[in-house]
DNA sequence: TCAGTAATAGGAACTATTACCAATAAGACG
DNA sequence: CGTCTTATTGGTAATAGTTCCTATTACTGA
């Protein structure tokens, strides 16, 4: 959690309670909770904890690079892993979950300078089975 | 406008002159306009039209597959170009334009099979400064 | 033409997210 | 410590995109 104190003072924000067990909830999901899973999650040890809050805190540690924001659907998920990886979505069970392999050939995103587009980084999303339904489904 | 009809019917759906117009609208659009954007530009032709109407007719030509549904910041844009594109968001205008090439080197899906995931497609988003900015900033 | 029923207009309701503000507490410094 | 400054909080109101509801309209097949 020193990581969590000193990213914050060095941008000239405080540590929080709020803030800590915020990140440490976060990091304990495997699935990317939403904003409203987060504060049920905070709620159990922080009772008086504001929705606001949740959702203030969450901005500034994205703003911090210790989770990352992903928008999907009808509402943003939180993500703690912050390893290079792509995300699915299951078709069948609508699950979002990471795909922790990065490309095995990198994208290579000169390609499309000679459109006039000056690509700085890029986001892949997968469609398909996840483990569990394409186990079922075969 | 056959495409429509005949699409619609196929599905139980009828034909009318609301979704024609809908239709329309978003094909005419080079950018991707937003629900109420198509509102505004059918609202000329249909003054009486409701914005409801426009929703409920934009999901079904997305489940007709005439129209795409590009799920990006803080409201959805409806795309009628169906052929394989990708989008670029400008991180300096925030525009969201269509790249007109598929990848040189098709996306090789199978690598992730290994991982349990039975790949369907997929959305890749690119990031970075459109041929405006990109010149602007030279 | 007519009956059956899906679609529409209009507006209210819903939901994720943000903004606001008075009260609180982190953190610096003596 | 104790005090001062000000970021942060909790609570609530506001916002905005989208969906839902109901009486009315208008496709469509017979």
């Amino acid at each position: 959690m020193k990581e969590l104190s000193e990213g914050l003072r060095q941008e000239g924000y405080r540590f929080t309670r709020q803030r800590q067990i915020i990140l440490e909830e976060v990091q304990r999901q495997q699935r990317h909770p939403s904003a409203k899973e987060v504060y049920d999650a905070v709620k159990v040890r922080l009772p008086n904890i504001s929705l606001g809050t949740v959702y203030r805190s969450l901005g500034v540690l994205v703003e911090l690079g210790l989770i990352h924001k992903v928008e999907h659907g009808e509402y943003a998920r939180f993500d703690a892993n912050l390893t290079e990886h792509h995300h699915l979505i299951c078709t069948d069970c609508d699950q979002l979950l990471d795909v922790d392999a990065p490309l095995s050939e990198p994208l290579n995103t000169q390609q499309f300078k000679a459109r006039g587009f000056e690509v700085q980084g890029y986001k892949l999303e997968l469609y398909g089975l996840c483990p569990t339904c394409a186990t079922e489904r075969s």
